[in-house]
DNA sequence: CACAATTACGAGGGTCGTAAAAATG
DNA sequence: CATTTTTACGACCCTCGTAATTGTG
């Protein structure tokens, strides 16, 4: 019966035409490779090559058992990769969220309660998300509303409330009690790119402003503290981040302005979900 | 990457529950399949066994490794199949005929056009001839007419003319000009199975007759020349059988007693044709 | 003469089997 | 105490690489 290995060198002679190009692709000798190919024939037990004077070729037999052999060994390949992906997943809990806030204070806690499983975190659409939890792509998934499917467990997390940073100088900096989205539609602003959700707002609520947009997030703090230029935070981030004192930060009344975050799983997972609470 | 051998040996411990069991299986010794299974866990990167202290099982991905291990293997098994017949197609020619007596005089035929081709030969019906041509199970197939299709190329190749045997004593035996199936239905006759297509004869022309079936040719003739009984014999079977002159051969003049069989191949082998006419 | 394939031959590595150990019911 | 798994160890087989041969364009 044929290995693996005498498939693979089949495959790559009918690829590079030659044992020599094959054995040197293979990163083995010549004759080892002519001796394998013929140990093959032998053990197929039909002719599969054509043997030229000066010239090895396939023959019609060749060629499709080079067709065959490629099936088996993508089939092989696709067996190692279920098995590894198998493994992987089965070790690491993957969460996804619709916003970065709450992975701040949810992959601790997850590291804290599996400090055996690894933990994958994405940021995507609430869409995505949904699918993903459905699929097995993840199992827990952060949205900021609570899902109808009554296949699915959710329970409140937190709430974000969003904020405009603006330097003392500026216009609105003395509206301590907060501002709206329409005070301030117009201005040029500085924005992080990585905001989820967020990243709705602005084209949303605020048609008539410019957005410098930054993905780094070093980057960005240095924007924020070398420029005059409005920019947004949250309550969150304050406790997260480092809480630059140069700026005001005036609460955005709109509605809109504040996220409530739901802890989604499937059902067959709920318990998750009190372990999570605080 | 593993080779087929270790997921062999994968597969029978699955089987068989237990090292040394597979091991006697798989004909090799225990503590040799043993570090078989180290390596082929290393090489999959993932722990697939579950070592208790006298026991060793499979975890949760050494089930699905099974499982696809499996897939790999019935599909290698299967390339090894496919390569094989369609070499051994290559090299054979294959026949199908609706009677006998047109392969006497065919299989010789074929033999000498093509020495090195080796030549297989079944009896089906019609209609499974006609499949088998289409699907490419024959290359040639005799019928008793000429078929419609478009794809197919045919020609006459002889007739053959049914005969009623009977001793010289049988009060038919002096109809030298012959028969009718009227004649003699209601007769307890002998009856060879291995007719093909004439065995729709008795059925439909001889309803009150009986027949004694037999599908040895050595016991049927035995029988023929030890009995009295009537029998089917034809012009062909006369001159590729021993001509029996104990018995009076009367042919039958029902036009269902009298067979023209066509050659039928496809289209593209249309020569097979000219070179076989006589 | 460069290049390709096959054969010859000796060396090395990997796998095997035997034997021993450890552990269990 | 039989059974099972794992480790140790020595031997052998198998495949490999080098080198030589043959044959081409």
């Amino acid at each position: 019966m044929p290995e693996l290995s005498q498939l693979r060198q089949l495959v790559a002679f009918a690829d590079c035409g030659t044992l020599s190009k094959a054995a040197e692709g293979l990163l083995i000798s010549q004759p080892a490779l002519s001796r394998a190919m013929q140990r093959l024939e032998e053990e197929l037990g039909v002719t599969v090559f054509e043997h030229g004077k000066n010239k090895l070729s396939l023959n019609e037999n060749g060629l499709l058992a080079v067709e065959q052999a490629r099936l088996v060994l993508a089939q092989t390949e696709e067996m190692v990769s279920r098995v590894r992906a198998f493994d992987r997943a089965a070790r690491t809990i993957s969460v996804g969220s619709c916003a970065p806030a709450p992975l701040w204070r949810l992959l601790p806690a997850l590291s804290d309660l599996f400090p055996e499983k690894a933990v994958s975190s994405e940021i995507k659409e609430e869409g995505e998300l949904l699918q993903g939890l459905r699929t097995g792509d993840y199992q827990l998934i952060v949205l900021p509303f609570a899902p109808e499917d009554p296949e699915l467990a959710d329970s409140f997390y937190f709430k974000e409330q969003l904020h405009l940073a603006v330097p003392p100088s500026h216009p609105l900096a003395k509206r301590k009690d907060g501002v709206c989205f329409s005070d301030f539609d117009g201005e040029t602003m500085l924005l992080f790119s990585e905001i989820g959700f967020w990243h709705k707002i602005p084209r949303a609520k605020l048609p008539h402003s410019r957005f410098l947009l930054q993905s780094d997030r070093f980057a960005f703090d240095e924007l924020v503290t070398a420029s005059t230029l409005p920019c947004f935070s949250t309550d969150i981030s304050r406790k997260y981040h480092m809480d630059d004192d140069t700026r005001v930060h005036l609460p955005i009344l709109d509605p809109e302005a504040t996220a409530r975050f739901h802890l989604v799983c499937r059902k067959k997972d709920r318990m998750l979900l009190k372990a999570l609470l605080p």
